[in-house]
DNA sequence: ATAACACATAGACAAATATCTATGTGAGGT
DNA sequence: ACCTCACATAGATATTTGTCTATGTGTTAT
């Protein structure tokens, strides 16, 4: 039942960052080689290395290598099955945990 | 531009941890007191109350007292606008970043 | 008034994280 | 072979974060 929710915090934890977010919203429209992205961003070469290492690790992002350079792109299976879990955790459901026993306040 | 980044990387970080995900979806089906949470949790009062300020000031979640309670519950408003930015920030648009220019690797 | 209860705040501390500099790796060009 | 380029890895450091214990605040009951 937990695991659910330690399967997902990942991908929370990897947006959960403004360069992070910057970069997914980036590759929303396709793929981009890695020094591309760096122009946009103050940051130092392996900082990017860092952050696109996390947003591949979580499964949201795919990266391509080809020659010198590696292309990413967001994973959208990936992307969709974040939306649904959102979704879940944010509509009413049956079987909720708020659903059982009594609280001390006497209003469930 | 970068201020929806701004705006919205602190619903991400709210989320970014497991027992607050486990109570926002607890919250899902509505308003719970706060000793109701922490029953289902192993963790102290204090640090609870912790995570109901994170949920509370990053707007997902509201908190009415009553008494010596505090009822919690999801602010739907805030949830919808966060899965609009989830979904603006997945999907292609026209005035994307990565449409400009050009790349050292000449594939843009 | 006094005590008990529900929750918040303060301060401490260990763990995680974002960033940097320095260096490694592997591919292409000369 | 050598160098350069694109990117990854290693290690250091400052900041942020999750948790705890101790204490404060405001409400209800006796």
């Amino acid at each position: 039942m937990d695991e659910k929710y330690a399967e997902n915090v990942g991908l929370f934890k990897a947006l959960a960052d403004t360069n992070r977010l910057m970069i997914v919203d980036m590759l929303s429209c396709g793929e981009l080689c890695a020094c591309k992205i760096l122009e946009k961003f103050n940051i130092t070469q392996p900082t990017l290395s860092h952050h696109m290492k996390i947003l591949c690790d979580c499964g949201l992002v795919s990266g391509r290598k080809e020659g010198k350079w590696t292309h990413y792109s967001l994973n959208d299976n990936k992307v969709q099955d974040f939306k649904n879990f959102l979704n879940s955790i944010t509509t009413d459901k049956e079987d909720c945990i708020c659903k059982e026993g009594e609280c001390t306040c006497g209003k469930g």
